[in-house]
RNA sequence: UGGGCUAUCGCCAAGCGGUAAGGCACUGGAUUUUGAUUCCAGCAUUCGCAGGUUCGAAUCCUGCUAGCCCAGCCA
């Protein structure tokens, strides 16, 4: 069943690459490898390149690396790498004892300067930021070799030596990399391989105050470690020859990885990228990386994804070289798909009329027994408290109902879900003209929710008892950003929209109280609902809704 | 404007010279104690555009067009 499914889905472009390095004998294993900068949360785009690396190095019986790529000390923290670990450990994806740290390889990264400067293939260069700016030429235009270019070996090894040395001040002095100030692609114009930082490093503390840049280092770390397919996004196509000249003129490692690009994941509707969710965080916009509203790994796990969801979602978006952007729609798909047979289901009442059953005996209680998953036996049964007086949802009313309508409205009978046949005899209104009570009669022959006569009804809503109904907050987390408008306003402020957070009052049934309830999923009515995992009190349960209602049913209107 | 990349249904995405997979979304209809689920049916005569090669082109060639990325001592 399974192999039937596998060989309908056929391989992506990196895996035909794959299989014809590995044909060719270029590779005979695949080693791949995650390596994010620890500078903030994982988000979904993240968890499609984790997906993806640690997907292939198990369809190829291969290795998968972690890796921090913490060679810029001034955005890194080790509570990012801390937060990176988990949500990665939580996707499932397993580095076993792979885990490495760029800052690890200084040492080496160090030495293959010195060898490139030794070889005539770097340089020092006293430019100033602005100076190497200007002579890196345009887009259209070539640039000009850098004074210090032709700078003797020796000299140049000395500077390299005062630089690691301390004895030179940020921004004074760098080594870049002898390529070809006029090539057409800006990457190859002689790039800066070391700078001058003068920072505590997370890892190595005061040992350095040189550290590597991204183009020259990724290369050797990769090559360290044996990767064999760097697999990265879209923008460092460019870097590409880079990556292959510094693999190819350092010559320390015998392993030559290469480099693959794919493009990154967007989604409708929300935005993706580090930058924005950062934003937002450090102006207190939401409530941490981990706000549900955001597409962070620890918010879609506090808004109650689960990573087989996620994973599921990631499988199906696909991996191309076009830039696309995924529905939303697709990722409410996974979680349903994921949730609907092992998720408990119970009733809730987002918002709430009181029900009067005008004929059931006042003080009395009765348990029902309601299944929790009726597509899925093994997660059993509950009790659930019954009485006079009951909640129902508003919309689950309708004082002069449109055709087609079968929920309840005068006159109507209806099902109060596992429980009892009841028809609504009245209402009251307030001044206002909102309705603040109804009142039915129930037909205690019906209870379990079927009728002995076989008579049908077409409408079954949920309910919650009055006296034990558990009061929650419901969050309902729509959009933060406009789309329309653009993420950000011309003052350079993130746009955001006001009405993305709407909280109100809700009542649930008590059952979901309990060790059952926190960090489990509730099915109700239209959507699949998450009791917060980060707020237990009882007092406040804080309900998010993961997976909106259906868009496709709308009610006739009257002729 | 230099270089790199991309273009197949509303959204993803297969296809790699033999006559357009699949999923999401959407639309019908059947079952249903959640208007959910499940089920069945429908949904690109056409592959950014224009030429050309070929018995045959989404796939090869030529020329356009549109979009994305690159001028950090960020990654």
């Amino acid at each position: 069943m399974e192999d039937e499914k596998k060989e309908v889905i056929s391989k992506n472009f990196i895996e035909r690459e794959i299989d014809k390095d590995l044909a060719e004998g270029v590779y005979d294993t695949v080693v791949t490898r995650f390596p994010p900068e620890p500078n903030g949360y994982l988000h979904i785009g993240h968890a499609k390149s984790i997906i993806l690396n640690y997907g292939l190095a198990q369809e190829y019986n291969g290795e998968f690396h972690m890796r921090f790529d913490d060679t810029n000390p001034t955005k890194e923290k080790v509570e990012f790498v801390d937060s990176i670990k988990a949500d990665i450990a939580w996707l499932g994806a397993d580095w076993k004892d792979h885990l490495y740290f760029a800052s690890d390889y200084f040492d080496q990264m160090y030495e293959a300067a010195v060898n490139l400067i030794k070889a005539g293939k770097a340089y020092a260069s006293d430019l100033s930021p602005e100076q190497i700016r200007e002579y890196r030429g345009t887009l259209t235009e070539p640039g000009k070799d850098d004074p210090n270019r032709n700078r003797p070996v020796e000299e140049s090894l000395q500077i390299f030596t005062d630089m690691r040395d301390g004895k030179y001040e940020d921004g004074t002095m760098v080594i870049r990399a002898k390529i070809d100030m006029s090539s057409p692609n800006i990457n190859m114009r002689d790039p800066i391989i070391y700078r001058v930082a003068h920072m505590n490093h997370h890892r190595t503390g005061d040992k350095w105050c040189i550290y590597p840049m991204y183009d020259f280092a990724h290369p050797i770390e990769d090559a360290i470690e044996g990767i064999t397919h760097s697999i990265c996004t879209l923008e460092f196509e460019d870097h590409r020859p880079v990556y292959d000249w510094v693999v190819n003129n350092v010559d320390m490692f015998d392993k030559k990885p290469r480099q693959i690009e794919f493009a990154k994941m967007y989604l409708t509707n929300v935005v993706t990228g580090k930058r924005y969710i950062k934003k937002l965080v450090e102006d207190g916009i939401v409530d941490g990386w981990d706000d549900p509203r955001l597409v962070s790994i620890a918010g879609l796990r506090r808004r109650g994804y689960t990573p087989e969801a996620i994973r599921n979602f990631v499988e199906l978006s696909g991996i191309s070289k076009a830039n696309s952007s995924s529905d939303y729609a697709m990722l409410e798909y996974c979680i349903r798909e994921d949730l609907k047979k092992k998720a408990p289901r119970v009733m809730a009442v987002l918002d709430p009329i009181k029900v009067v059953i005008d004929n059931y005996p006042e003080g009395q209680v009765e348990y029902l027994d309601a299944p929790n998953n009726m597509e899925n036996e093994e997660l059993g049964s509950r009790q659930v408290p019954f009485s006079r007086e009951i909640y129902i949802d508003r919309d689950d009313f309708m004082e002069e109902p449109p055709r087609k309508y079968f929920r309840m409205f005068p006159g109507n009978e209806v099902r109060l879900m596992n429980a009892y046949f009841v028809t609504c005899n009245s209402f009251e209104k307030d001044a206002d003209g909102n309705i603040t009570e109804i009142h039915c009669t129930y037909d205690p022959e019906t209870r379990g929710g079927d009728s002995p006569d076989g008579r049908k009804v077409k409408g079954t809503i949920h309910w919650v008892n009055c006296d034990t109904a558990v009061e929650a907050t419901v969050r309902l987390y729509e959009n933060l950003v406009d789309e329309e408008k653009g993420v950000y306003n011309e003052d350079g402020s993130v746009n955001v929209n006001p009405d993305s957070l709407i909280e109100r009052k809700a009542y649930i049934e008590p059952s979901v109280k309990g060790s059952q309830a926190y960090d489990s999923f509730q099915f109700v009515r239209q959507g699949f609902f998450c009791v917060d995992s980060k707020d237990s009190s009882e007092e406040h349960l804080v309900f998010n809704r993961i997976v909106s209602l259906k868009s496709s049913f709308k009610l006739p209107k009257n002729d």
